[in-house]
DNA sequence: GTTATTTAATAAACTATGTCAACTCAAACC
DNA sequence: GGTTTGAGTTGACATAGTTTATTAAATAAC
């Protein structure tokens, strides 16, 4: 007898709706620039209501963190699948991160530029980066297996990772002059990743 | 009559002691972990005190993110000049680079994560920071011109930029596994970006 | 239908922080 | 000595994260 619990959809939904106000304002206002009471009012509910779905305000934004590392996973295994072998499959992770930071410049925001000191780091935010970017370490191990490129497969796969991460924060850090953005260096970025893995100097 | 305003080095001094100030604690806490109370506290004031010498929390964050390029610049333009030739000045500067955020993770920080959100873009900030890349601008033009390498040097600026940055913000980020490192990526990215722009299809 | 009970949601309070306005007070000069 | 100027303090205000007490809603038992 009483009144029942929220069922698990329920439950979800609400979060959700939660996360869904806080990433719209995070992509204008930035991590200090959400309230609670903004995020309260957008999803027409009282100002500590969150609290029944959160822990706290970083909790909202890990948990707005994880749900970015699925649909870019989402995105990463999408491209990977649609490969023909593993140098095609690797041309094609790159260009889905360039453009998955184009299409959802919030979301790679969320995951890149709240750092631990603002955001709490969680085991569940741990987990979501890191089935993010399997695809990308899969589709290294097995283009260097296939002879695609060589080196070590951790190196490279921090190379790529570190050279399409490079070039898009800076595109989103708004640094790029003279007209030059991220699409004009995807081409000479993956010709340098190409030619250099092949460099048998770099294992 | 009356008495004297500070000199501008009494200023000076007082406006360094809040940013080292403000310096360190963003090390630990972060910006929204520093509080002026802490600041002032800091520097031996009381709360309001800063504000003689600052608009508010953001424009002391801009001094010391203007203070970090300086310092960074000083670090590039010293590598730059220690070098034999031009493309001797390009690793140099790689390796400065690396150096610099591995010697002074706190001010790298600073120059990358504060977001124009959380500090408002001031035009001195932009001054900094144009004023400390150009040493590896110039260098990629010197490059290209003695033909070290090849290509459109803004392409190439950004490349090089890229790749630093990319392996210096995930080395930040603590994204680093198996006991591989910044330092250890530094010689294969070397290679990529050498070799890579040797090749005459990125031009 | 009433009542008891459980849970969602609210409202009000508490605390901390950025910021500001009025005040204090020491230092210089007449 | 009195006056004035400016550095620094004090206390207050507004806002935001968070907590606690309370209300409202929903269902089962009677």
């Amino acid at each position: 007898m009483g009144r029942p619990p929220f069922t698990d959809e329920q439950i979800e939904a609400q979060r959700d709706s939660v996360i869904r106000a806080a990433e719209g304002l995070f992509a204008e206002l930035g991590y200090d620039g959400v309230t609670l009471r903004a995020i309260a009012k957008m999803t027409g509910q009282s100002a500590a209501a969150p609290y029944r779905y959160f822990e706290n305000k970083a909790a909202i934004f890990n948990a707005a963190r994880v749900a970015a590392y699925h649909r870019f996973a989402a995105a990463q295994a999408e491209a990977a699948a649609r490969a023909a072998n593993p140098a095609d499959r690797l041309t094609r992770l790159g260009d889905a991160y360039v453009q998955f930071a184009i299409d959802e410049p919030d979301a790679y925001r969320l995951m890149f530029e709240l750092k631990p000191s603002e955001a709490a780091r969680a085991p569940e935010v741990e987990e979501g980066g890191a089935m993010a970017w399997q695809p990308l370490r899969d589709a290294i191990g097995e283009a260097v297996e296939a002879g695609a490129i060589s080196g070590d497969p951790d190196v490279l796969a921090h190379l790529f990772w570190a050279g399409l991460h490079g070039i898009t924060s800076l595109h989103l850090a708004d640094k790029f002059r003279h007209g030059l953005d991220l699409l004009a260096l995807r081409d000479p970025m993956k010709t340098l990743l190409f030619s250099g893995s092949q460099d048998p100097s770099n294992s």
